[in-house]
DNA sequence: GTGGTCTAGACCACA
DNA sequence: GTGGTCTAGACCACT
């Protein structure tokens, strides 16, 4: 598994590493029970301070992505993902508004915008891309 | 127009400033031509400082949404919007990556995915609600 | 003779109306003794305001471009115009470093500077452009 | 590297602050990969404000410029400049064009013009001037 | 310690 | 009255 950080980007560098993992999840690259690197020396290879790798742990964990076990390791979660509950659905569709939203004003139809969101849908979907 | 600002929320307020001024445009609410508040008083109507609405309509500009005459005021683009060329879609899927990918990881289907986005182009293309 | 404003510019309108009647100069398209419009009427058909137009006449009659008679009107200075003494070329070389500074950093050559240069001289020369 | 502030002139200090670090690029002065001071710094260097080096950043960073890595610092480019391109010629010459006309205007033939506009370049071509 | 964001309040050029 | 600019001072996220 490939994992890309871009330190010029706004976004932080904690989230860039939340969304690559959940991102090797989707695309089935990351499969339940697989160990992740430790702390340590997932933060020496991305070249990254540990705090920050330690942060992204503390959020995989804390939305069930992840189980962090002392000592023995950091795995994907077993027992399988969180669901796409009511929860998710609306923190989804509030993300997703100013994106369509823009699309919209710049003169994009229903059927374009479905048909980005399917490219990236495929994009992932393909498995060891 | 109806502007909402969370003043808890993690995203800045120019952002979300932003975001609304698009939606409205995206609805049809906000028409090529029509004025747009001063930065006074429209700080003023959202409760926040001149500053954040300055900072929103600077990059509304940029992106030519309105346009901004020095002492007339600020207007939503009469000659219309910026297109949606292959930088914006570049950017468009970039930024749905991450949204789809968890949404993968949760076990949605690619029409479950289709079928939150096109609420979500519905809820946006009901003019006025 | 045919002058542009651009009333989205940053440009301050007064310093645009300048420009465009200095350049009306350098074309040779207003010669000296040559009657401008009142400010009343030079306002009505640019449509801007009268003190714009007061302001512009101003300068031009401080910098000795013009001579505004009062009542008789405005005129092109029909005793020939301000030489460029070398407070214009301290002027002129300042306002030409940022220019040259940025031509530089992206990475233009002395001939290629020197070649844009000419082309808007040439641009100029041209009477009745 | 020196840089000089006027705080009489009506060119915004932003700007100035602008130019003075192209300039420092053209001269060869400030190197890709060179660290610039921090904003703090920098402001209190200059006896200006922290938002006004900040806006100045901004500005180069949106130019390609320089790089901003939110926690480390501010850089020049480590990976070049932004090219001459037709955009850039085309604002060149528009900035470029009222100075040729007033140089016209007050009698100035091709050859002195060039020749100023060469004095200004070699005069930013020596390093560490 | 860094840049990002926000606020409050001020003066100015422009029209 | 408008946007543009500048200052002073504060809190925050990130590393």
């Amino acid at each position: 598994m490939f994992i890309k950080i871009d330190f010029q980007s706004e976004i932080p560098i904690y989230t860039q590493l939340y969304n690559e993992i959940i991102k090797g999840i989707a695309k089935g690259e990351l499969l339940p029970g697989e160990a992740l690197p430790s702390v340590r020396v997932f933060s020496q290879d991305l070249g990254i301070n540990m705090h920050t790798v330690n942060k992204t742990y503390g959020l995989l964990k804390q939305d069930n992505f992840i189980q962090v076990h002392r000592q023995k390791g950091v795995e994907i979660n077993p027992d399988g993902f969180p669901p796409a509950d009511e929860v998710f659905l609306e923190k989804l569709r509030e993300n997703l508004e100013p994106l369509v939203a823009e699309s919209i004003a710049r003169g994009m139809s229903h059927e374009e915008i479905i048909k980005e969101c399917s490219k990236v849908f495929e994009k992932l979907g393909r498995k060891g891309e």
